[in-house]
DNA sequence: CGATAGTTTCAGTGTCGACCGAAAGGGATC
DNA sequence: GATCCCTTTCGGTCGACACTGAAACTATCG
């Protein structure tokens, strides 16, 4: 006897979560990433999301609140309901990979500084001149790279 | 009155110390890294660090243990000397920097099963279509951006 | 205005990991 | 084999952070 669509997909979000755990997002976030990703409709309440994802409404909230903050989700308020809806903001996932982008870009200015510190010492800075020259090419080639990169279908 | 060149580099490795902090290296293993990368000469035992780092043996001990296994310091042990010598193996840089590429890249799986649990529901599916159509890229391009890495200098 | 339904805040709990320092372990020299 | 020196192991402490659940807050509707 097969499990159910839904049963996989919970799995589905589970492993979605432990994935950016690894990365230094709580799980309950990464839960309510890979949930409204993929849940049927679209948008959903935190209290909904607190009892589909059995959190607390604590934990939703905060988490919300950072995945709205980093721009992941959005929230969504209408006249004659209390209760915000959330959803997936799925085209900021972009962003959210840009940042990691610039994030081993930056280290270039470090390594820069270090060269500059050793000026005039060749011989001790070509350990440091190594690394500096690869984070060079990546500050260089990231950002092009990422110009290329493929519109958002529609 | 300006500061000495060794008073500036011990700032610098502070904070290029810092920067991985924030990606999960610990701040000692952070110090040894950039310690290793200016000081001279290359070599430094474990005492050495300790002491010049005012960090304890046994957290130095566990941060080579960790920087060695990942390849970025490389030990070295010559008979007659007990004290094992460890250097920088700035070569690794590009492993470390591919780790990352990978990380990023392995995201195109994840999206991707779920694309199939969700296969028959377009509708559905179209919020993690939109991700997994950048991770699909993404994960086309690096390893080829990749291949188009400068050498190391000798 | 009161009642209701939802969200956010906050204090408290538990877990995890970095760090320390002392003790144990292992070579090298005599 | 005994001694010395260095490294690793290990128990313990501390701080950070995810998470909880209850209380405070806010908004809507009767």
């Amino acid at each position: 006897m097969s499990v159910g669509r839904e049963t996989r997909l919970s799995a589905w979000i589970e492993r979605f979560a432990a994935h950016f755990a690894e990365e230094g997002i709580p799980l309950i976030g990464g839960r309510i990433l890979g949930y409204l990703l993929v849940c049927q409709p679209v948008e959903r309440t935190a209290a909904e999301l607190s009892q589909e994802l059995e959190a607390s409404s604590g934990s939703i909230s905060t988490n919300l609140k950072y995945l709205v903050n980093v721009g992941l989700v959005s929230k969504r308020t209408r006249r004659g309901r209390q209760a915000a809806e959330y959803r997936i903001n799925e085209k900021a996932w972009t962003d959210f990979i840009q940042r990691k982008f610039d994030a081993i870009a930056s280290v270039q200015t470090l390594t820069d500084d270090g060269m500059r510190l050793l000026s005039g010492d060749p011989e001790r800075s070509m350990r440091l001149r190594t690394v500096d020259n690869l984070y060079g090419w990546l500050s260089e080639e990231l950002p092009a790279l990422w110009e290329r990169r493929p519109a958002a279908p529609k």
